[in-house]
DNA sequence: CTGAAAGCGCTAACAA
DNA sequence: TTGTTAGCGCTTTCAG
């Protein structure tokens, strides 16, 4: 392992018998190069395995081709499908997009690294706004996902998280159900509060009453939905419908329901949100709220892009209607 | 928005009418700076909201203080316990270290853009080592995680693979297991491939039939290890003992077990490989086959960052015992 | 179509 | 303790 410094430019350039300029050309494949010159240094190229240092293009540029992710890292959050397709979609687009992606797990309070990025993602849940309130600050460009913040020159990108409780809700109460509950998500975060308010929403215009007892509070693990489920089987007049703000949770509740002898969706309706595909596997398949994660993000990473190359003028401003998908999970309730 | 320039170190000179180099020593905290200077930048710093650019740095150090992980992009991978551990590992360590992690999902043939970046974590699966290779040829230094590749000048960490396949198989045929199972993870991928080379040994040393029919293959993600389970089970002569090679699976395999009406390990033991804490909330608490990824992660970091420091010199090889964890989800065989 | 030269913002000798 | 200066490797005018 000769460690022979790394070829540089110059070396290329030498190598080649042209300018740095010339070789810094087809490096960009900038057009205007002669075809004799073009082949001189791609040979070059191959014979000294070169390949443009990012930092020196990106130091010259003034432009990062990097693309920041950040994400809260509370416990649970990466044994959600939300996550792990927001992940997926950001690194996809970043692939196509030639892009680096820099994930940054955060607390949500230490300051974030927004250097070297040309702008930066913000995924998920934001209980504190001090790390997006200093990216703005810094002048970096930020796209918040499924987390709608309109005072800041921030763009977005999300579903109608209360249209999504409301569909959902409205469903199980069309069912004729009236003793309806939920398992929320992190209700410190825009999404799971939002989805938590148009379930209260509809139950209240349709005048089913919003029991205190039948709001439980999950964080989108399965662990909390286990717990949530338990408590609300153990309540002396159980539900027989349950809104779970994740396909994860729902899921979950739907196996300690069926653990303990109960059927879904005969005694028991449950429905979901995300539309993970997994929830289509299990014994009974769950009826859920579709939002697309995976497009969603790709598109935060594309809108993202061209506010950063200039192309398009910030804020962008994007939410999206959830919706219901029908599957076995739900039913009229058991006759008393 | 005032999109002024960003503020540069030269302006914070003027500002705190200093040179350039002083702002540079108290940006890095070398020592020798007057306490009256200190001050003098710091206030300047505060006053222009300067931050370092870190492209500049880089080029100026020839140093990246980026690590990149690369993971395969194969479905199921990120619902996997396993790679999560390992992003949240990684993930962590960055985080402590000041370190970016630049995060690549890859297919595993698309060359990598290395560039940028001080090391290279190659977690998970590599069924191909082209990546691999052109990061060590292009001089980066690459850590290996759970794969073992001593022709390369890489280093590694993980668990003894085989070891842990025994260990579980072991378990199984000491209870007095005869028709024992396996649910593999990836075969193409050294770890699956070793898990499996491990249960074949033992059973193989313990004089217990290798049947091909008890040899089913997964991909870590629950689903396939649904289609895998209701394969075993629906054979004319089902085993009694399954070893899957991850605890999303083995989880899945005992829903499947259940709701056939089965009983955990009445009727079927099962044991599964991660030691995933969500495998102690279900109904049957799973025995399993400990492997501390998210220390291993960590561990990989630190060891990378070292080499690239220069304060280690690689290759770095580290591998650990996998161990075994009792609980309550193995018993001895039903009785004919 | 090509090349010379001026930076990009910062670090690290080296001198003072 | 401080400042001068020469790069780091690349892009990008601007002339030719």
């Amino acid at each position: 392992m000769s460690k022979r410094r790394k070829a540089s430019i110059e070396d290329v350039a030498r190598r080649a018998k042209v300018s740095i300029t010339t070789v810094s050309r087809v490096i960009n494949r900038v057009p205007t190069v002669s075809r004799k010159n073009q082949v001189k240094v791609e040979e070059a190229i191959a014979a000294l395995k070169y390949t443009p240092d990012v930092n020196a293009q990106r130091l010259a540029r003034g432009l990062s081709n990097a693309v920041g992710l950040v994400m809260p890292g509370y416990p649970g959050i990466f044994h959600s499908f939300y996550a792990i397709e927001l992940i997926r979609g950001v690194g996809h687009a970043c692939e196509t997009l030639r892009l680096d992606m820099v994930f940054h797990i955060t607390n949500g309070y230490n300051p974030l690294s927004t250097a070297g990025v040309g702008g930066i993602i913000f995924a998920d849940i934001i209980e504190n706004r001090s790390q997006i309130e200093a990216a703005v600050e810094a002048g970096v460009s930020c796209m918040v996902i499924n987390n709608i913040v309109d005072d800041l020159d921030v763009s977005y990108i999300g579903v109608d998280n209360i249209a999504g409780g409301r569909v959902a809700t409205d469903y199980l109460v069309s069912l004729g159900h009236t003793k309806v509950a939920i398992i929320t998500g992190n209700i410190r975060a825009q999404a799971g509060a939002q989805r938590l308010e148009g379930f209260k929403q509809t139950l209240k215009e349709k005048e089913v009453a919003v029991r205190p007892e039948y709001i439980v509070e999950g964080d989108y693990s399965r662990r909390s939905a286990r717990l949530a489920a338990e408590q609300l089987l153990e309540l002396p007049e159980p539900p027989t419908a349950i809104f779970a703000a994740s396909d994860d949770m729902a899921l979950e509740a739907m196996t300690v329901i069926m653990e303990r002898g109960l059927r879904v969706p005969d005694d028991i309706s449950v429905v979901g949100f995300d539309d993970n595909p997994s929830s289509i596997y299990g014994p009974v398949a769950l009826t859920t709220i579709r939002q697309p994660l995976f497009q969603m993000a790709e598109s935060a990473v594309r809108n993202l892009n061209a506010i950063v190359l200039g192309k398009k003028k910030p804020p962008i401003r994007n939410i999206l209607s959830p919706q219901l998908v029908v599957r076995e999970s739900c039913a009229r309730p058991p006759i008393q």
